[in-house]
DNA sequence: ACTTGACATGCAACCGGTTGCATGAAAATC
DNA sequence: GATTTTCATGCAACCGGTTGCATGTCAAGT
């Protein structure tokens, strides 16, 4: 690491330059009241055009912004929004983030953006510090508790991805579906016995993931066992190779792409060869094909989750009522490379 | 896509919670002043611990928490700082910028997160949206022209990463060091024409890794040729193929890790063996060990880039002096699969 | 016992906007 | 021409805190 260190100051002007324009000085350079100045910006077709144009002139010449945050003082309007996420580098949610922040972006809101570390007491902390400068929030993948939610729910409006609670509005990604199509085409491909990589326990994907596998496979007439990885990341899935070979089963569906990634990474150093004495699958498909062999997944949809939740929130702020929603939306099995009969 | 729509209204409890409880309640529940209800909160020190305990106390029965907004206004600091990207869903980022809100978040900042789409025209609007409510702005990868960036710092503190503008503070991730080790290991190799896969072209280190290749490559004796790829992606990658191999190169710098991928496929496409008929290697190795073959790459400072830039942002707003740092991080080369000695 | 100082608290102005209501002038009605 | 309506604008209170200064109290200093 070089560290070059130049340091020069530079006193005045820089440092007043955080002090703005005032209403009233605008007023008084245009020859109005401070209110009528304040209309020109928010209701000017209660001005005489005359006026309107009179003012911003005087706006225009003295460089004048109206303050945010008085306006949100008293309006009670600030046009934020929050967002948490349990993780930014999970390549799950920077689509959804983007998106979120697009859709945003459309009604002049800005997003205020949290990373939880995987950590309820992080989330909480954060949820309280976002409190008081957003109008709503949304929690994706939350790792709270319900109650935690739903007392948060009680102070602020707030949509939830991917968790389901009750007359809290949320927007719902059904990995079951997918998961389901996922185990029926290894059974079709011949396996008797699969594993489930399993993610976060307090995470509603992976109990829904979890139970899908178990509905799925027993409907089929095949066996189902879990594996814990606990973090959703590379490692986790690397270091639960050993217990996953140890049940014996010939496949397995892992909590998301990362974990799987991570399996496949321990099963070439274990010298199983993967499609052909071992078949993997993942969930969230993020990585595009980009791993080798080519990682067969579970469709995902976090960018339309992003976008919606944040509709979702916007639509509420603007009718002040709360909808119980749920928005689900439908996954599907995508076939690559690490998935092949059992020989 | 299933859309379940139960929509129940919760008219009144849920919608006026959004009131909450005023600094002149507690003082009249504590029978002080407002403004001893201002210090309890701000600077105990200076009431008698008894008079502090009172009013804790009443402010804890009440529920009070001090608003943000109101507070913000008097004191003219928010405590929230804005980040600027160009593409959250860029794997170089995310890193960075989970990095960053956790060294907020070590000072109680919260962090505004803006996605430029990789736009000028986007960056500045969004620079213009934030500028009301954020103490200051990091601007990671900026698009925008050198003017416009002097014009924003004039008006707010502003840290830059990755563009290195005189007098305004600026964290650089040095990826010449890095560019330079790989042309020489191409050159070592005995690869005597290469190509640099360029990328946007407003972009400092897409200017910096092309010098940094033409002057390796001249003073190693080599030849060295860019093709441009505009944007840094896939497709990008893949598109310029064509234009890199009719160069008559055995060996390619791409600008980063995923337009490098995009050109492994886009060779694999048409049966050019990498790193057997072409080597290749890519930048900020964000992509670690996934692709096949393993990606030869140019090591990535982006966490610390966004630790080092916030860290920086938050000095300067504590201190109210703009100081002209420089501070540089080293880059190397990781050697993996996709080079290899030409035949 | 009288002055002096330290300290705890209250008063009131201020941050920079928004908004309900009053006012006065011009336009419309009879 | 007198009266009512309409419309543009100003006044002043308000949003919910913070903070410089004044005041009053009590203990220390002489």
């Amino acid at each position: 690491m070089v560290v070059g260190f130049k340091t020069g100051e530079f006193p005045e002007s820089m440092i007043k330059r955080a002090k703005g324009v005032t209403i009233s000085q605008v007023a008084e350079a245009a020859g109005v009241a401070r209110s009528s100045v304040s209309r020109a910006f928010t209701r000017p077709d209660m001005l005489s055009p005359e006026t309107v144009e009179r003012i911003m002139k005087a706006a225009e010449a003295l460089g004048y912004v109206p303050n945010h945050t008085a306006r949100a003082l008293s309006t009670g309007r600030h046009g934020n929004v929050g967002l948490i996420v349990p993780d930014i580098a999970n390549p799950f949610f920077p689509p959804m983030i983007r998106a979120a922040q697009l859709e945003a972006d459309r009604s002049d809101f800005c997003i205020f953006l949290g990373n939880t570390e995987e950590n309820p007491k992080q989330e909480d902390k954060l949820v309280g510090r976002f409190a008081g400068q957003v109008e709503g929030l949304v929690l994706a993948s939350s790792r709270l508790s319900d109650e935690r939610i739903r007392a948060h729910a009680g102070k602020l409006p707030l949509v939830l991805i991917n968790r389901d609670l009750d007359g809290i509005p949320r927007v719902l990604i059904d990995s079951g579906s997918g998961v389901r199509e996922a185990v029926e085409h290894l059974a079709r491909l011949g396996h008797r016995k699969i594993v489930y990589v399993s993610g976060p326990s307090t995470s509603w994907s992976n109990k829904q993931r979890r139970s899908a596998v178990r509905a799925a496979a027993s409907s089929l007439g095949i066996e189902a066992e879990t594996v814990p990885a606990v973090l959703p990341s590379y490692n986790s899935g690397r270091n639960a190779v050993g217990a996953i070979l140890s049940t014996g089963a010939t496949a397995a569906i892992a909590f998301d792409d990362l974990t799987a990634q991570g399996v496949l990474a321990g099963l070439a150093e274990k010298h199983v060869g993967v499609p052909g004495d071992f078949s993997l699958i993942g969930c969230d498909d993020v990585l595009g094909a980009v791993t080798y062999p080519a990682l067969t997944s579970v469709s995902n949809r976090s960018m339309e989750a992003g976008r919606v939740a944040v509709s979702l929130l916007l639509d509420m702020l603007q009718s002040r009522a709360i909808h119980d929603v749920r928005y689900v939306l439908e996954t599907h099995l995508v076939v690559r490379n690490t998935t092949a009969a059992l020989r």
